[in-house]
DNA sequence: CGGTGTCTTGAATCTAGTCAAATGATGTGG
DNA sequence: CCACATCATTTGACTAGATTCAAGACACCG
C-alpha cells in the first residue's frame, strides 16, 4: 500500500490476476472510458469531459491493497472516501460466534463515502475480498470534487439510491428464495453490475470469490453453496471453472431467480 | 380517506384500535410532543418551536387509511411524500408465486419521500398493515418545508441513514440468525423504534401484526413463527396476548438476538 | 553470476457422502 | 387468526478425499 499505480496497468493487473489465465477479453471495444468509476457514473448521469478528467485525477490517491485487508473497522468514523478501482471488497458484520454476514459487495466503480461526508460511524466492517486497487480520498478533496462537478454529485446520489435498492433486494433474496434461487439472483446481479463497467464479455466474467465468501453472502453453508453450484451446472445454466464464470443460459437463470434488473438502474427524472 | 382528523383523536383512535382494549397507558408523561414525527426527528436533531409547529401543521394533510390499502404501487413514481402518523405500514415485494417479503416497516414517525423528491420509481409496494393515519404531502409543500426548516432536513437525512442501516441489519438477520433469534431481534428493534416515539411503557407495546405478517418479514412460514413465539414465551422472554406484547426479560432477549442498538441512533457530527 | 524452468510441498479450496436439525406444508380445531 | 400435530423437504454439521494454487528449492542455461 505504498506507491500510486498507473491506472491502465492497474485494472488488468488485479482483475486478470493470479490463479487463472485471463481468458476474458480485456478490452471490449475501443470507446471504454478511462476507469470503472467514470463508466459507472456516466451511466447514471451523462458526464462532461471535465468530469471524466476529474475522476481520472483520483488515480493519484490509488494504492494497491492486499486480500482480506480491513479498510474500515466497525464503529469507526473514517475521514476518507474509499473508491474501489479494481478487485472486490465487502461490507460485513460478524457475530460473536465468529460467523460473518456480508451485506454488500463493492465492485470496481463502487465507493464508500458515508463516513467521510457525514461523520457517522459505520456499523459494519469494510474489507477486501480480493487484492484491490483502492483510492483513499480525503474528505476535503472529495467534497471539493462534488462541489466543482454537480453532474458527478448527481450521479453519486443516484448510485446511492441503487445501493439502497440493492440492500432491499438482498433482503428479498435471503427472505424468500431457496439456495439455488439465491445464487442465481446473485450471479444475475453481478452480471449486471460488472457489465455496466465493461467487465462482462459474452456472458462471461471473472468471479474472484470463494465458495465461503458466497456462503457468507447468501446465508448458506459453504457446503450447500457447493451443492447449489452443482445444480446450476447440471442444469446447464452456468459453467464455473476456477474464477471464470460463464452464464450459459441468461434467460433461464433470470427466470429462475425472478431477477428484475430495474433496481440497478437509476430512474430518469 | 376523506376528511382530516385532529391529531389527538388520531393517535389513540388507531393505535388503541379494534381487536383488543387499549391496555397500554395511552399517555406516558405530560411532556410528550404533539406527534410521533416531531418526537422522532427531535431525537435526530434538536428542533425549534417553529420546526415543531411546521410539523404539526402537516396534520392538514392527514387522512385515515384502512388496513391493507396500497399506498404506492410497485414501479410507480408518487408525487407526494407519505408520512405515517399512526398505525403500521410496510414496504414489500411479491413473487410470482404470490409470496411476499416485507423489506421494511413504517411505524408512526416514519415516512417515504423518495418518489416525491427525486422522481425515481419505487421497486416495491407500500401498503398498510393496520388501519393508519397517513399524511400525503404534495411534493412542492414538502420541498418548501425542507427549505424553510434546515434542522428538519438534517434530521430527515439522519433518519435516512438509520433506514439504510436498518435494511442492512435485516440482511444480517435473515442471513445468519435462526428463527428464534430473528424474532427476538425484530422485537428488540421495534421496542427501540416505538420507544423513541413514546409508544413503549414499562417494556410493553402494541404489536398489531399478524403471525403471517411476521412470517413474511422474517422469511419464515407462519407456522414456524408460531413455534418461535411459543419458545420465547416458554423461556419467559416475552408475553404476547392479542396485540399486547410484553418484553419480560429485555436483557436476555437482546443477548439472544445479539441486538446492538447503535444502528438505530444517528451518530453525532 | 543471474535468469529461467521444473519439482516439491503445504495450504486453501472444492467436491462429495452421511446424518441430524431446522424449517416448510398441510390439515384440524379453537 | 391462532394453536398444535404430523410428515416432508431443505439446509446445516461433520468428515474425508481430491484438486488447485503459491512459494520455495534446486538444477540448468545463457
Amino acid at each position: 500500500m505504498e506507491t500510486p499505480v498507473p491506472i491502465a496497468v492497474m485494472e488488468s493487473a488485479v482483475s486478470g490476476g493470479a490463479r487463472v489465465p485471463p481468458r476474458l477479453a480485456p478490452t471490449p471495444e475501443g470507446d471504454r472510458p478511462a476507469c470503472a468509476l467514470a463508466r459507472k457514473l456516466d451511466g447514471f448521469a451523462p458526464l462532461t469531459e471535465q468530469d471524466r478528467t476529474a475522476l481520472v485525477d483520483l488515480i493519484g490517491h490509488v494504492r494497491p491493497v492486499e486480500r482480506h485487508a480491513v479498510l474500515v473497522e466497525q464503529d469507526s468514523v473514517p475521514d476518507h472516501a474509499l473508491i474501489v478501482f479494481a478487485g472486490f471488497a465487502s461490507r460485513y458484520k460478524r457475530r460473536v460466534s465468529g460467523r460473518r454476514q456480508i451485506v454488500a459487495y463493492l465492485v470496481p466503480g463502487d465507493l464508500c463515502d458515508r463516513g467521510a461526508l457525514h461523520g457517522h460511524p459505520l456499523h459494519h466492517t469494510l474489507e477486501t475480498l480480493t487484492p484491490c486497487h483502492i483510492a483513499k480520498v480525503p474528505r476535503a478533496a472529495y467534497l471539493d470534487l462534488l462541489g466543482r462537478h454537480p453532474r458527478i454529485a448527481l450521479a453519486l446520489q443516484r448510485a446511492r439510491f441503487v445501493e439502497e435498492a440493492t440492500a432491499r433486494e438482498w433482503v428479498v433474496n435471503l427472505g424468500m428464495r431457496s439456495g439455488v434461487e439465491r445464487m442465481a439472483h446473485l450471479l444475475c446481479e453481478l452480471m449486471e453490475r460488472l457489465g455496466s463497467i465493461g467487465q462482462v464479455t459474452d456472458g462471461q466474467y471473472d468471479l474472484p470469490l470463494t465458495q465461503l465468501d458466497l456462503a457468507d453472502t447468501l446465508g448458506l453453508s459453504s457446503v450447500h453453496v457447493n451443492r447449489v453450484l452443482q445444480v446450476l451446472r447440471r442444469d446447464g445454466l452456468i459453467s464455473l471453472q476456477g474464477r471464470c464464470l460463464h452464464i450459459l443460459a441468461p434467460r433461464r437463470l433470470r427466470q429462475l431467480a425472478e431477477f428484475e434488473v430495474a433496481y440497478l438502474k437509476a430512474g430518469y427524472l
